[in-house]
RNA sequence: GGAGAAGUGGCCGAGCCGGCUGAAGGCGCUCGCCUGCUAAGCGAGUGUAGGAGUGAAUGCUCCUACCGAGGGUUCGAAUCCCUCCUUCUCCGCCA
C-alpha cells in the first residue's frame, strides 16, 4: 500500500511512476485524491462535534454533581449524538472506499527497475555455459517416468490435473536440497521457520497478494483460512503489528513450506511434468530491514541464489525484471533463469524482491531506535529453492546418456551413502 | 467438539455497582542532581495514530480516537450488552 500523504503531497510524481509499470494509473488517482479530500472535511465535521459533546458532557456530570437540573443540555447532546451518528456513517462509507482503492495500487517501482512489460526486462549477466549434449538429452519427464521417479498419471487421479507424485531418489534429492539450502542460510543469519500454511484472509492482504492475486488461491471457505502460495506470506506476516527493535535489524528467516497455487489463466501453459504445478515444496528466505539498506539487502540475496546455482552447476541467467512484469508489493526484482537444455531456453528457478515499505506499511510492522520511529521498515524476499523446478534443472542438466541423473557434488553429503546417481 | 476463566501502556498490575482515568501503583527506560566506582537516593520526563492551526526549521499549540477487534446502549463506556479473535484450565478426541 501506498502512503496516502505521498498520493496528496506528489501526485503528479506517484502517476508518473506508475505509468513505468503501464498501469492505467489516471481515474484511480483522481479518485483517491477526492475520496481523501473528502474525508478530512467529515473527519473534521465529526471531531468538531465530539469535541462539543465531550464539553458538555463533562458539564453534565459537574451539573448532576451538584444536584442541578442538566436535562436541557442532554436533550441538546442527544441530538449532537445523533448528528455524530450520521456523520461517522458517512465518514466509515469514504473510508472504506479509500482503503478499496488504496488496497489496489500497486508499489511504485524503483528507478532501476526498466519500464515496460515483460519483454523489457533486462538481462544483467549469465553464468556458466550450457553443456553440449553428444546424445539427445531428455526431459525430466522422461527421465524420471522409465525409473517412476516422476508419477504424474496417479496424482491426476487424486487430484486432478497439475498434481504429482514424487517417487524413489527424486524424495532424497528434496530432502538433500532442503538441508542444504537451510544450512546454508543458517550460516549466514537467517532463521529456520517451519510456517503455517493455511493463513487468515489478513495476511494475504497485509502481503498485497489480496486483492489482486484473488483468484490464483486457494480458499478455504469453511474457515475463512487460504493456503499460502509461498511461504512469504507466513513470514511476512509473523511481525504483524510489531515494532521491532532498530538494533535487531535485518531480522532473517529462512521458511520452508508446501506452496499452492490455483495457476487459473496458466491453462495449456506448461502443461508437461512438474514445471507448473498447484503443489509444490520451497525454501524461501526473507528480511525486515532498514529503510536506507533495503537495496544492498536485495543484491545480498541475490547473491545467494547465485551461489546456490553455481554449487548447483546449473548455468543461469540473471534479469532484472521490467516494471510492468513486477508483483503488485514489489518495487525491483531480480529473477534468476536456469537452463533447460529440452527446451533450449532460461526458465525461471528464483525471483527476489525488493517491496519496499508496501507489505510493512499494511501489516504495520515498524521499527524504532535511535533514528527514532516507529517507521515502517523494508520486506524483502527471494526464492532459496524452488524444489520442483530445481530438481526439473539438476535433472536436464546433469542427465547421463544411460538416463541416469548425477548428483552435484555439493549435496552428496546429504544424499544417502553419498549417492552420485539418481534412478540407478 | 463440550464446560469455565481471562485479555488494560515496553513489562507487571489496579480500576470494571458508567462521569477530569490516556488511564493509580510498581518495574524498566531517558535526562538532571548526588556519589572514589557501582549500588542506593532525589527531581523531571517517558504510548500510538489521524486531523486542524502555526513556523524557514528539528518543531510548537490544539482537537479526535485507541484499555484484544468490531458493533450497540447512553448526554457520557476501560467499565453495561452482542459478535468475533486469542490465551489459560477441565472433559472428550487424536499425530
Amino acid at each position: 500500500m501506498l502512503d496516502i500523504k505521498l498520493i496528496r503531497n506528489e501526485p503528479d510524481s506517484v502517476r508518473e511512476a506508475l505509468r513505468r509499470r503501464g498501469a492505467h494509473a489516471e481515474a484511480a488517482l483522481d479518485r483517491l485524491l477526492e475520496l481523501d479530500v473528502l474525508r478530512r472535511q467529515v473527519l473534521v465535521q465529526v471531531e468538531e462535534k465530539r469535541s462539543l459533546r465531550n464539553a458538555v458532557s463533562e458539564q453534565i456530570a459537574q451539573a448532576k454533581k451538584a444536584k442541578q437540573d442538566a436535562s436541557g443540555q442532554i436533550e441538546a447532546m442527544r441530538a449532537v449524538g445523533d448528528e455524530i451518528k450520521v456523520l461517522e456513517a458517512r465518514l466509515r462509507e469514504i473510508e472504506a472506499a479509500l482503503e478499496e482503492e488504496l488496497l489496489q495500487v500497486p508499489n511504485l517501482p524503483e528507478p532501476s527497475a526498466p519500464a515496460g512489460s515483460e519483454e523489457d526486462s533486462m538481462v544483467m549477466h549469465h553464468w556458466g555455459t550450457p553443456r553440449e549434449f553428444n546424445f539427445t538429452p531428455l526431459d525430466h519427464l522422461d527421465l524420471g517416468q522409465p525409473r517412476d521417479l516422476i508419477d504424474m498419471e496417479r496424482g491426476a487421479r487424486t487430484s486432478g490435473s497439475r498434481f504429482a507424485y514424487l517417487k524413489g531418489d527424486l524424495v532424497f534429492l528434496q530432502f538433500a536440497l532442503v538441508q542444504f539450502a537451510l544450512e546454508k542460510l543458517a550460516a549466514k543469519g537467517f532463521r529456520p521457520v517451519v510456517v503455517p500454511v493455511l493463513v487468515r484472509d489478513e495476511a494475504m492482504y497485509g502481503t498485497g497478494f489480496f486483492p489482486t492475486d484473488l483468484q490464483q488461491v486457494y480458499h478455504i471457505e469453511a474457515d475463512g483460512l487460504n493456503l499460502v502460495g509461498t511461504s512469504e506470506v507466513p513470514l511476512a506476516a509473523m511481525h504483524m503489528d510489531e515494532i521491532l527493535e532498530e538494533a535487531d535489524l535485518p531480522v532473517r528467516y529462512v521458511g520452508y513450506s508446501s506452496c499452492f497455487r490455483r495457476e487459473a489463466g496458466a491453462a495449456g501453459k506448461d502443461t508437461r511434468g512438474i514445471f507448473r504445478v498447484h503443489q509444490f515444496d520451497k525454501v524461501e528466505m526473507f528480511s525486515f530491514c532498514a529503510p536506507d539498506k533495503s537495496p544492498e539487502e536485495h543484491d545480498f540475496m541475490r547473491s545467494i541464489e547465485e551461489e546456490i546455482l553455481q554449487e548447483l552447476g546449473l548455468p543461469y541467467r540473471a534479469v532484472n525484471i521490467a516494471a510492468g512484469d513486477l508483483g503488485a508489493p514489489a518495487a525491483k526484482k531480480y529473477d534468476l533463469e536456469a537452463w533447460l537444455p529440452t527446451q533450449d531456453r532460461y526458465r525461471e528457478v528464483t525471483s527476489c524482491s525488493n517491496c519496499t515499505d508496501y507489505q510493512a506499511r499494511r501489516l504495520k510492522v515498524r521499527a524504532k531506535g535511535e533514528k527514532g520511529g516507529p517507521y515502517l521498515v523494508h520486506t524483502l524476499n527471494g526464492t532459496v529453492v524452488a524444489i520442483g523446478r530445481t530438481i526439473i534443472a539438476i535433472m536436464e542438466n546433469h542427465q547421463t546418456e544411460e538416463g541416469l541423473v548425477e548428483t552435484p557434488a555439493a549435496l552428496r553429503r546429504y544424499l544417502p551413502a553419498g549417492k552420485e546417481f539418481l534412478g540407478a
